[in-house]
DNA sequence: CCCGATACGGCAGCCTTGTTGACTTTCTAA
DNA sequence: TTAGAAAGTCAACAAGGCTGCCGTATCGGG
């Protein structure tokens, strides 16, 4: 009797983080997080008249220069369309350089001048701030487990896209 | 030395965990994750001529039938004119219902009708699909520090709202 | 009983950021 | 050399945020 409840209570913990309750619990902590997540860049870029697509574009450039309009558009999940008008208000404020492709003239490499590299630092290094507050409080085998979570839920696309971020060749 | 080196190993793995590069991995499994959280959703609803705000709100009023307009507001974290906008579609469409309160007549009493909560039931299957595919994979431990870090990284604020959320009373 | 506060709704208009469609420039292969 | 594919640009539209302002119903304290 006492056996038989230990057992239902350990297939009970087993199984408990698949129950819907609990997946609700997640899809609502991924819906609070990734507000809060976001908020610090945003309240940066609020007073410079620019959007979170933009912080994005600035991103994916800074991490790795000189890739092509097309390859950010693959990174980004969007139409080129609408990156365009994004990309062209930052080569026009000139935190972006366009440069003609030197193998093939039809291409775009992308470039962050001095100035878009620093409002790029500004942006990233808040977000840092509340991640690494996070990381810290949570401690480094909960963060493990995080990313774990994170990269399962990817598509399959994505997450090879993801992992071959990890480490680019420079020399471009 | 070899107890130094072993040390250096501990502070170093205690340490890694928050050098920018893996605070940025972070960071990208944050904004890959999200876009597949929402991807399935997403497609459901541009079906219906719903968006992902419609969804939202039939998320908050299936999960505590009965709340106000203001506390839907307060979750959600929006203008009420935004809200406003898609709660009327929702209930002119015949998915929501809005009664007038019973203790203060000026508040609106949300809650889903038949149809809205077949709607809900139907993306929030999706989305609980992933999730459930994403935390099978990465096992209980992971999906633990998974909610801990997501939660570490909200505003207190939100935290508070997000754990008073874990268990409602159904009685209203 | 009245008057300020609260809850909700509507209208107008703005911005960002997604979409599709049509176009030019450039490259490549037949 | 020429047709078609690929890269990028311009135009127009929609969703869903936002602010500001106003109207109505209701509540509660003085």
């Amino acid at each position: 009797m006492q056996d038989k409840a230990r057992l239902q209570a350990m297939v009970g913990e087993d199984l408990l983080f698949l129950t819907d309750d609990q997946l609700r619990r997640g899809i609502e902590a991924m819906f609070f997080a990734y507000r809060a997540f976001t908020a610090d860049p945003d309240a940066i870029l609020a007073d410079l008249d620019y959007g979170r697509a933009h912080h994005r574009a600035l991103h994916f450039i800074n991490r790795d220069p000189g890739l092509t309009v097309t390859s950010l558009l693959a990174v980004l999940g969007v139409t080129k369309q609408s990156l365009n008008r994004v990309l062209r208000t930052l080569i026009e404020d000139g935190l972006v350089d366009s440069r003609i492709g030197r193998r093939d003239r039809r291409e775009r490499q992308l470039h962050l001048t001095a100035t878009g590299t620093a409002l790029e630092r500004r942006l990233s290094e808040a977000q840092r701030a509340r991640m690494r507050a996070a990381y810290r409080r949570a401690g480094p085998q909960a963060v493990a487990g995080f990313r774990q979570v994170l990269e399962a839920m990817m598509d399959p696309e994505t997450r090879a896209q993801y992992q071959a971020l990890k480490d680019l060749p420079d020399d471009r």
